[in-house]
DNA sequence: TAAATAAAAGATGTTTTTGTCCTTTATTGC
DNA sequence: GCAATAAAGGACAAAAACATCTTTTATTTA
């Protein structure tokens, strides 16, 4: 409802990345396919955006893999969902009309704005790296076991 | 984001109709595709299913068309949204896992949860009727002009 | 330098969503 | 009863989202 495949996808693996920050060793895409429970290929185009846009770090060759360091774990999660979605998803009416304006709303404006401004709190308040904290303290998952 | 198309066009069908209520005649699907700015079959196809819902009523043959009574506009527009959309998709987890759940929650489960609730109280909370009248109003608008 | 490895890139395939078109059925007015 | 009308229903088509597979490129280590 919320997000697209893409950005699930996209959000669990960088949050698994940044999980594994403190390890010696870069990840790989099968481990954390294995680990958020998602599809490998897809998974990997996905981790290709994140690396271009620069929310994610990858090497190639041997012992390459994913990783991310402090400033990227900094980023707050609204960044990506942006860097996935467009910018423009968090702004366009509910209803699907061409504009959300005030001049001209649609019936549900009000009450969606709200909604809306809660939306980009939720993903303004809280970095990739929070979410990883809170996988690492095992209170929270990226799969259900 | 929130709706799909089919939601969208789906609501602003219905409140059109529902705007219209005071009118001695039924409502073709022609005028409401042109005042809601929809395409015209899929638009049908979508009056189809809350025809059958119970949501509309419609009457085939000459002077016939789409028309609501009382009971009808009194429906939350929940009601809607469970009709397309299915009811599971509220309460599903933000991040895609199999299930939401309390015990396993992944990391944007607090926050997400107090947003989805929120969703549900605006769509428990105005009824179809309600947003005709602010169209009636002038206040809202289910097109740009 | 050669072999092994892992991500990047690109081609391709599947499914779902969105959208159109044509035929059938019910209803009305003549 | 008959013609006109308008929704219902079903078949089809296009686009987007979701997913897979193969080849290429960069890197490391032996
Ligand atoms: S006009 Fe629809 S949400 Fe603002
Ligand atoms: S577990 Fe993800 S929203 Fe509840």
């Amino acid at each position: 409802m919320l997000f697209s495949k893409t950005c699930e996808y996209g959000i669990r693996a960088a949050v698994y990345i940044a999980s594994q920050h403190d390890k010696d060793y870069k990840i790989g895409i099968t481990e954390i396919c294995e680990k958020i429970e998602a599809p490998r290929h897809f998974t990997a185009k996905i981790l290709q955006i994140l690396t271009r846009e620069g929310l994610v770090s990858s090497q190639k060759g041997v012992n390459g893999g994913f990783f991310m360091d402090e400033e990227q774990m900094n980023r707050p999660l609204i960044a990506l969902v942006e860097a996935v979605e467009g910018t423009e998803a968090l702004s366009r009416c509910g209803l699907g009309l061409r504009a959300c304006s005030e001049k001209e709303p649609c019936p549900l404006h009000n009450k969606y704005k709200a909604i809306r401004t809660n939306i980009a709190s939720m993903l303004t308040g809280i970095t990739i790296g929070d979410m990883a904290k809170k996988l690492q303290k095992g209170s929270s998952f990226l799969k259900i076991a």
